[in-house]
DNA sequence: AATATTTGGTTTATAATATAAACTATTTTA
DNA sequence: TAAAATAGTTTATATTATAAACCAAATATT
């Protein structure tokens, strides 16, 4: 065997792309991750608590005035584990 | 939106295991195949049904001594659906 | 001022997928 | 000749991804 396994929680594109996203800015709004990602917010909801329950990203809710406001970042823990991921994954493309 | 569709084909561990394994070699048999991706033989058995049936490789069966053989080999299709997909990939990793 | 629509989400139901377990057929070994 | 190994395939199950349905509050419309 001469694969290494990849990290399932993030061999997932929607997941990928938010971590994608996350780990380029200090954090990011659900919908600002809702458009660069293009996903439904249904299934942003439910990605984001999977790599929130993980401990890959914190997610904060408040509100800004008085909509309810969603915040993101990527955590350390997050950070490397992306970087284990996208170094496994070289394996397979390069 | 700004991250590219990932063939949901090649977008899986077994499979991108068996399209890399294969673009570099002329071709494999099923259980060197099973021995490097460490699958088993039924989850490859039907991996290998997916991309043979998406036209990615090609699957001979024929007979070593008097022991079935599988031998599995990939197409241009499959060498230019890999391509796309490591680029598009590219931009969530890079 | 009531009501319709939009915003910003969450919860839940469904469809797709990956995976291994169970099975088949033949062959080799004890 | 029975047992085990080889080379797979088929099928059942568990997981996953995804969108549809829903909710509460805010804003726009008549």
């Amino acid at each position: 065997m001469s694969f290494a396994q990849l990290d399932p929680l993030l061999h997932s594109q929607l997941r990928l792309a938010i971590m994608s996203l996350l780990i380029g800015v200090d954090s990011a709004e659900f919908v600002f991750i809702k458009e660069k990602t293009g996903a439904t917010a249904g299934n942003l909801s439910v990605q984001l608590d999977k790599l929130s329950s993980a401990g890959y990203i914190s997610v904060t809710k408040s509100f800004k005035g008085k909509k309810p406001l969603t915040t993101c970042s990527i955590t350390k823990v997050g950070i490397k584990a992306f970087e284990e991921y996208v170094n496994n994954l070289k394996q397979y493309i390069e």
